[in-house]
DNA sequence: GGAACCGATGTGCACGGTCACATCGAAGCT
DNA sequence: AGCTTCGATGTGACCGTGCACATCGGTTCC
């Protein structure tokens, strides 16, 4: 359309150069910034981009440089507050440096939906990968057919072969259990996350911690999976015998659901039963009651496990990395505990109701 | 590493070729599956692509084909739980094809935060684009500087010069309010979404629609951001005159925002005012009371969109799309309107409780 | 039995950039 | 004055793949 464009393809550096009465390399050199440019020429250059409309393409800059300037996001769960939101993060962190992101979401847990959802991030020649799907099998995958180009895991695994953005979730699920023993609980049921999942393990061993820390009786954790209908019937299950006055579920969704069972059988929350979650996502401090829950940063996590990427890809030194703790959020879902356990009585008081916004 | 490599330098077709005594282009040949290769060449070369782990390089494809085999996604709010839904939907559907997807997010609503955005997936060479962005003034920038590649939104504007896939998000809202007339609410407010969202105009549409088929006085609507905070703090004010018997929230976060309220104020849902909301978020039926919601299939429509927009990319002739209509699901927030409106009685009870999971 | 055709494969170039090297005039140094 | 250095620019090759066209042996057809 535009009539200095030679042909129906899109211009290219050689169209521009023609223009602006230079070689195509002296275009390319403006194009990279190159510092031996003569002012006037690069205006002109810059002019003559502008008439043309000229975009750089992509794919020939790759080509011979061999750098696709993307990085690769493998992820589980995307659809989940935590993910989603630290996948917005690293999308707009990597734009700020100029990088794309590819993300690939594992389609089922098995070890060839993971090899699939990497195949095809591979396939992109990604410059580095953020593995935001943290369960233990995509390590063991990750182990078995490495990928070649440095990767961030947005969980500790503790393992050495890459960096992981340590947000403390060990010490998050300890103080969580530990404000449960402040107000006098004894008999505290931890509603875990499923068995592969490496934030699940460490909730689970935060939890583990701190009961062993006050010496009380451990019941073994109820492994769920996440979401919120689980945290349910598990309540439903477990409120067959009241044998326990608190829960820390392992994140909000499923201490959200647990509550649901909790009413249904007629219960309160936190006068019968205390509820600690994991997360806080947005509604947690909208549900009745008020969820008290350890609040982690999504959004920072995604962002700086960007910066931590690139400063590899780029060859850098990376330094250690400090660890984030997570901030426990004391709301009205938690009580002291019942003083006398009375198994019939379903119509408890509901003691502090610190509700606040 | 590999003997069979020559230099540092990553396998290429010729690579392939020498290993497998056949020209480069016949290793293109079976790379794209073309008819004319002997079954016993074929496999030679496979062979040969196995020993040395070759991948083709999808820059030197796109250059030369001039297709990126890359759809965008231009998104804001990804975080919520439909956006994160339905893009975790397209990347899937995307994947199923071949395609690669590259999102980028609005960071701020401005114009030129939205052509930032659009900037940096027109420089990747996007063969289409979805639009799950659902600001009416996204169509506007995209109208100034056209794509000019196919592209499909989320969400209907009513324009033509796209495709957009049709929830019938006001025939959904106006099931809805009909719901609550039904039950015999007169005075019925409408918490909205913000002023330039479509889905927040059609789901208005929808509400006011069926306030005017049922001659009812017309309160002006709400306009609020979609968070439970806006839902919580817009209930603190309006309930300050009890003028009103039931809410219909644009989205389930300001409905369950709003029942914060609600219960802060001491009054009961649905006793005293019954609430609905809409999209059917997974917590929607955990929170007290369960909530009355409109269900939409937010992967489905993700998926669909792919389908539409590959067709187009592909040039074949694109279907006229039948409209979706979403779902009513009624749960425990409504009940039949307080037959006497006592401004003071704050403790009505809690009739219709018809919890289900 | 020779022309036309077809299946299977090879040859060379083009895609749109960047890199290494060449060129060339002006300025600086001895 | 002659040599070196440097800034500003040009020339040609190359990255890995696909396309157009050429080649070549074997059938088919009249």
């Amino acid at each position: 359309m535009n009539p200095e464009t030679p042909k129906g393809r899109a211009p290219s550096i050689r169209d521009v150069a023609r223009l602006a009465e230079v070689s195509h390399q002296t275009v390319s050199r403006v194009l990279n910034d190159h510092p031996s440019i003569r002012p006037e020429t690069r205006e002109r250059v810059l002019a003559a981009m502008e008439t043309l409309q000229y975009r750089p393409n992509r794919a020939a800059r790759a080509l011979v440089t061999s750098r696709s300037h993307t990085i690769g996001v493998l992820a589980s769960t995307s659809t989940e507050y935590g993910p989603a939101t630290s996948i917005a993060a690293i999308e707009d962190a990597a734009r700020e440096h100029g990088y794309y992101v590819n993300t690939a979401n594992i389609a089922d847990q098995s070890a060839e939906g993971i090899a699939d959802a990497l195949e095809h991030l591979m396939l992109q020649a990604i410059e580095g990968l953020v593995v935001i799907a943290p369960q233990v099998r995509v390590f063991e995958v990750l182990a078995a057919s490495p990928v070649g180009v440095p990767f961030v895991s947005l969980q500790s695994t503790g393992r050495s072969d890459h960096l992981a953005l340590s947000v403390d979730q060990v010490t998050g699920a300890r103080r969580a259990t530990q404000h449960l023993i402040n107000l006098g609980h004894r008999q505290i049921v931890h509603l875990a996350g499923p068995q592969d999942w490496i934030e699940a393990e460490a909730r689970m061993r935060g939890f583990l911690d701190a009961i062993g820390d006050a010496d009380l009786d451990l019941r073994p954790p109820i492994l769920g999976d996440w979401s919120a209908d689980f945290g349910y019937f598990a309540g439903r299950e477990l409120l067959r015998h009241r044998d326990f006055t608190a829960v820390f579920a392992a994140n909000d969704q499923m201490a959200i659901g647990f509550m649901h069972a909790v009413r249904d059988m007629g219960l309160d929350v936190p006068g019968d039963i205390s509820v600690v979650g994991f997360d806080d996502i947005p509604v947690a401090q909208h549900v009745w009651p008020p969820l008290t829950t350890v609040y982690q940063d999504y959004r920072e996590t995604g962002r700086r496990a960007v910066a931590l990427l690139l400063n590899q890809v780029h060859g850098e030194r990376v330094l250690e990395v400090e660890q984030v703790v997570p901030r426990l959020v004391v709301r009205g879902s938690t009580a002291e505990a019942p003083v006398v356990r009375a198994a019939g009585d379903a119509t408890g008081g509901a003691p502090g109701r610190r509700s606040r916004v």
